[in-house]
DNA sequence: CTATATGTGGATAATGTTATCCTATTTTAA
DNA sequence: TTAAAATAGGATAACATTATCCACATATAG
């Protein structure tokens, strides 16, 4: 598995908020229920996500959560760094700490071409081409069956 | 990550033991010490691995682990597919469980070419190719400094 | 001002992965 | 026959990740 679950929830999330509308906070708990994942959980996430200013938050009632300025631009990449580490885009396949051209393993010539392949998918895509591709109506966000098909699909 | 800690240790030591004559069985204990990797659960690893049928054992004096015949071509897609099951090529990168070219999440069609180029890596590796590069003495198996470049580091 | 609806932050629990330990069992050498 | 060296297998512990809960602060509507 490439991404923790944490990563998963967290990048599902931000692609739900960017297909609804910019001006009003999205409720973690409407997230939640969208995307059937553990409502406390997410909390803890957005949260973070908050601190690292890819989302800003509102409390009390009306509050809720939103992209930051711009937030359609943020890409994969960020997401998952701010999650997983900023080292998230250098792992070694074998684990090794160390682990470039000059000391390699015996796998780094072979995976490094590869990684640039995940590397380059997750920097060019962005929230705002992923949003736009689940109001197309094709694609699901969770496996929650019917739902979510769509940014209307509640309608 | 994409391959968890046991299956990193899998691959080390299965490649450790291709570089190692094939007529006499390898200790636990000396593939632990090689690659610094802890003995008890390394023995917990490499016994699945003899289920599996990738490896041997022998039990008791002269005893040890080898490759079973033709370990040489054993590719790691099957070390990782023995440890992680048979359905780590079909991950979704959003964690869905149903997650194809009918029910896709909005990734997907951007994520299966990059996943391709990850199979066919793992697929085409074998523990002979990887084992003759350590052969050369420019690789290094583990984090261990110093040793491990090349089969004879120990000589 | 009060009730309600939200996020905030800290503590705690549940689960899965990684690691250790102990007691067999097997095999060989002497 | 015995001692030593190895794997086998079950139980348990340590740790990290994932998930839950609760008391609190904040904001809005009425």
């Amino acid at each position: 598995m490439i991404l923790s679950r944490t990563s998963q929830y967290a990048v599902q999330a931000l692609i739900y908020m960017a297909t609804q509308p910019a001006d009003t906070p999205v409720l973690n708990k409407d997230i939640a229920v969208r995307l059937g994942v553990p409502a406390p959980y997410l909390t803890k996430i957005l949260q973070s996500m908050v601190k690292g200013n890819l989302l800003v938050s509102f409390r009390g009632r009306l509050g809720g959560f939103q992209l930051r300025e711009g937030g359609r631009d943020i890409s994969l990449m960020q997401i998952v760094q701010l999650i997983e580490g900023a080292t998230f885009a250098d792992n070694c396949l074998l684990g090794l700490k160390k682990c470039s051209a000059e000391t390699a393993c015996p796998l780094h010539f072979r995976w490094v071409p590869v990684k640039e392949k995940i590397i380059k998918l997750l920097e060019e895509t962005t929230l705002g081409k992923l949003a736009d591709a689940v109001n197309t109506g094709k694609y699901r966000l969770a496996d929650i069956p019917g739902s979510l098909f769509g940014a209307l699909a509640a309608a």
